[in-house]
DNA sequence: GTGTCATGCGTAT
DNA sequence: TACGCCTGACACG
């Protein structure tokens, strides 16, 4: 469930299983078999996040660079390992930890150059660079004459949002997704930026997005919310906002959904 | 069992 | 704008 918090969040819980660590790797679906043969038996340097895609360096100089996609999962287990899916493209494991990977989008050993490439793709990642951003946020905001709920989803704005994440920040600052990127006024660009970097870092320590605010949130600690208790628009077309009561709509932005307030969240 | 949907993205049209 | 790709969970009959 892959959006920018769960990339560094497994790049940090696989480099205490991995990093500096001899790996055997194999391929038990096939399709990665021969790259698996490649890095069998070496080390681990370091694991990576960037956006929503990571890095495993190894001591042969490549790198696996997977990207989850929509369906891609991590699976981490202890010895004794549980019967591989077959459709794990790829496994990693030393005496103690397993690492299985199942559906991703991208999963391919690559050289430094051509990881370079992939790197220019994208912009500010808000986790990795936090305030540091904000500059190239601003610019690649300014530029854009699209709205503001497609711009979050272009991977050269912010490196890591996805479709929970743009719906929900946009709720916190009281934008309209559809406002025109370049004409947001600097502050709520500012305010964006600042919003986005907490809220990814917040998920990125708990494994959850939960972007309810404690005064919102009730009597409930935010750390025992339900899922469905921890947004506030994200499938919640027709249901009343949290804060206002009005209520949620929905419409599609590049044939994906995108949910807004009316009410806290006005058209400019 | 079948159909639908999902926190993505690249490429073709 | 459409389609292909990757997998799994859930609703329904």
């Amino acid at each position: 469930m892959p959006e920018g918090h769960v990339t560094h969040r497994a790049a940090r819980l696989h480099t205490k299983r991995f990093g500096k660590k001899s790996v055997n790797v194999s391929s038990p679906q096939g399709r990665f078999s021969d790259s698996a043969q490649k890095v069998d038996g070496s080390v681990v340097e370091k694991i990576e996040a960037r956006g929503k895609h990571i890095f495993y360096w190894f001591s042969t100089g490549e790198a696996v660079h997977i990207h989850l996609g929509l369906f891609g999962k991590f699976r981490l287990s202890k010895s004794p390992f549980p019967e591989p899916s077959e459709n794990a493209r790829v496994l990693i494991w030393t005496d103690d930890h397993e690492m299985q990977l199942t559906g991703p989008n991208t999963c391919e050993l690559l050289v430094p150059t051509e990881i370079e490439k992939v790197l220019s793709k994208l912009g500010p990642d808000p986790i990795a660079e936090g305030m540091n951003g904000l500059e190239r946020f601003q610019t690649a905001v300014s530029k854009r004459k699209i709205p503001v709920g497609r711009a979050l989803m272009d991977q050269k704005v912010a490196a890591g949002l996805g479709n929970v994440f743009r719906s929900e920040l946009l709720f916190l600052t009281g934008i309209n997704p559809h406002t025109a990127s370049n004409e947001l006024p600097e502050d709520q660009v500012d305010q964006l930026w600042r919003t986005i970097v907490d809220a990814l870092k917040s998920a990125e320590r708990s494994g959850k997005i939960v972007t309810i605010t404690p005064e919102d949130a009730g009597d409930t600690p935010r750390s025992k919310l339900e899922r469905n208790e921890s947004l506030y628009t994200y499938h919640r077309d027709g249901r009343g906002c949290r804060r206002c009561g009005t209520l949620i709509q929905m419409n599609k932005i590049d044939s994906r959904n995108i949910w807004w307030c009316p009410n806290c969240q006005p058209a400019r």
